[in-house]
DNA sequence: CTGAAAGCGCTTACAG
DNA sequence: CTGAAAGCGCTTACAG
């Protein structure tokens, strides 16, 4: 590795002080015609870049922003992950990732240890002490836990459910199923209970079978629902994964979508339009989610982190696809 | 926002030097223990947090790892970033990701600016000039361009297109054709050759479409492929995404896969054993990529970023599902 | 074992 | 318009 060239060097090659080359980089139009234009011939000489990490210690600011989310290899996060690079970028803030199950104690250090000036938190699983404790200012993207002392940008995951029962029922369907989230999950409980209260309003029979998002989860529900003695016609899946994996197993066990069950997933993953059938499901729009979500926090870092606005929601949709027809008779 | 704590306060607390402060936490077998106890219990009395910024500038390191990827929203990268944040989270590294298109002044910032000590490359398609001027350790995964002065982690792809090549020919296809990926992508490039070297040992007919890896090239193809008059029986795809659109594409122009056309994968994404019918492809580990790729990034930090070890290669097997069967007679 | 001082590489009031 | 000096929040030889 070639030496680092600091900005005293620089400095010295141009004839100036260290504070005029600063000034020549960051507010030119305070510094003489000529000594900048001294100072840009040795920075081009030299290839000299400003480092950041010295600069912003200076300027006590971080530099960047943290995601944190609960599994970093979900799928669903990519395209929020890369809406918040983009909006971040723009900013000229750089993006740090982390799991945020790495324990307690990395975790309490992350709103502490002057790396970030901000956290998306996309978990609403965590010890709400912990999160209250960071010194900096968060969001709560998709998941939220009323105990954080943040904002939250989020869909009405409660209203989605009804918008997939409303779905069914109009399809003649009167025996629904849920294929519910993991145990304590607030994505989970909202839709169970969107759905719960959906069916009833419309006097619907109903029942609701443990899952965890995941596709194995889906196609271990297949299995159960094919050994009920009066199977529900319609399957509302707590994710597309989970649906996916509910309609996979249920073909694979003879069973045909949407000619015996309708199906409906969550999400509207990249993959729920191309999968076989096509998939019905409720479209998060997770670019604006990530895009919306990174704004609002770079506004609450230029603010003084005080969070302005109030909790915000996105709309969600339902997207008609293949996976759903009329009750079999 | 509270106002943050220094060590200064701390050291004011427990009456002795920032020094020893540092000293008690980074340190302690070198304090004196009544001093250290005053120490920590300051500490726990004010909630300090060492200031990593502020050490990692002190000790001319970054703390972190900056991944670079074409496209964020790529779920391909999800389980390989996931891998690499586990390892660098082990080596007690930050994780900073970015998309490697961000723009050429941006990106040549990127290896200078002292907020990263190392970079992990997934994209072969950068100028190499900008990226051999980086002043830091880089690894190469996945994708790769002998013009980077990196070492290189990656699958045997061309030999990967030839295994996939000889399972359609094992199962009686005499006439192959390959949907290749991106114009001028290095992957796109081994994988047609491996493609080709292989029909062409097998005294196999075969063609080639353009494509881009995506699902929706893959739906192209289909049309393109249903529109010959001496229809190829077996497809190879240059990625799980392409197949999967030419699978759905081709069922909805009426086909039977794989009554009418085995179709072959590469990637092995966590959709190929569930997609309707299950696709047969090439296994990727991606897992095993990031893990090994942080563990020899790390390990090119602590060595002073000279970059010992030669290419590595990681195995990459066929995993025979549905999506393939005889030749139509 | 402990502290005073220097320094990581910058920026920014403060003078002039 | 420019420079000398202080300081961001730490760590680390150097003394003692």
């Amino acid at each position: 590795m070639t030496p680092k060239i600091r900005i005293s060097d620089v400095a010295a090659i141009a004839g100036v002080s260290t504070a005029t080359v600063s000034r020549a980089l960051s507010t030119p139009e305070r510094v003489g015609k000529d000594t900048r234009e001294k100072v840009l011939k040795a920075v081009r000489a030299t290839g000299y870049r400003i480092n950041a990490a010295a600069r912003d210690l200076r300027q006590r600011r971080a530099g960047s922003i943290l995601i944190l989310a609960p599994n970093l290899s979900n799928t669903f996060f990519s395209r929020i992950f890369a809406a918040i690079q983009e909006e971040a970028s723009a900013a000229g803030l750089i993006v740090q990732i982390s799991d945020s199950r790495i324990g307690r104690e990395k975790l309490a250090t992350l709103g502490h240890d002057g790396r970030a000036d901000g956290i998306i938190l996309l978990d609403g699983g965590l010890d709400p002490e912990l999160v209250n404790g960071w010194r900096l200012p968060v969001i709560q993207l998709c998941e939220w836990n009323a105990a954080y002392d943040a904002p939250v940008l989020t869909v009405d995951n409660s209203a989605a459910a009804g918008l997939a029962v409303e779905h069914l029922a109009g399809l003649g369907h009167r025996n629904l199923l849920h294929i519910e989230g993991p145990e304590g999950n607030v994505l989970a409980t909202t839709r169970r209970d969107g759905f719960l209260k959906a069916v009833g309003d419309a006097g619907i029979d109903s029942a609701v079978f443990e899952g965890d998002f995941t596709m194995e989860s889906g196609a271990r529900a297949a299995h159960r629902w094919a050994a009920l003695d009066r199977r529900p016609t319609g399957v509302f899946c707590a994710s597309d994964e989970c649906a996916i994996g509910f309609i996979s197993e249920a073909i694979r066990l003879g069973f045909d979508v949407p000619g015996d069950v309708s199906v409906v997933g969550f999400d509207d993953i990249e993959f729920a339009d191309r999968f076989n059938p096509s998939l019905t499901t409720i479209h998060q729009p997770r670019e604006a989610i990530g895009r919306t979500g990174a704004q609002y926090l770079i506004g609450m870092l230029s603010d003084d982190g005080t969070p302005t606005a109030p909790d915000y929601s996105i709309a969600a949709h339902l997207v008609t696809r293949v996976s759903t027809g009329p009750a079999p008779q």
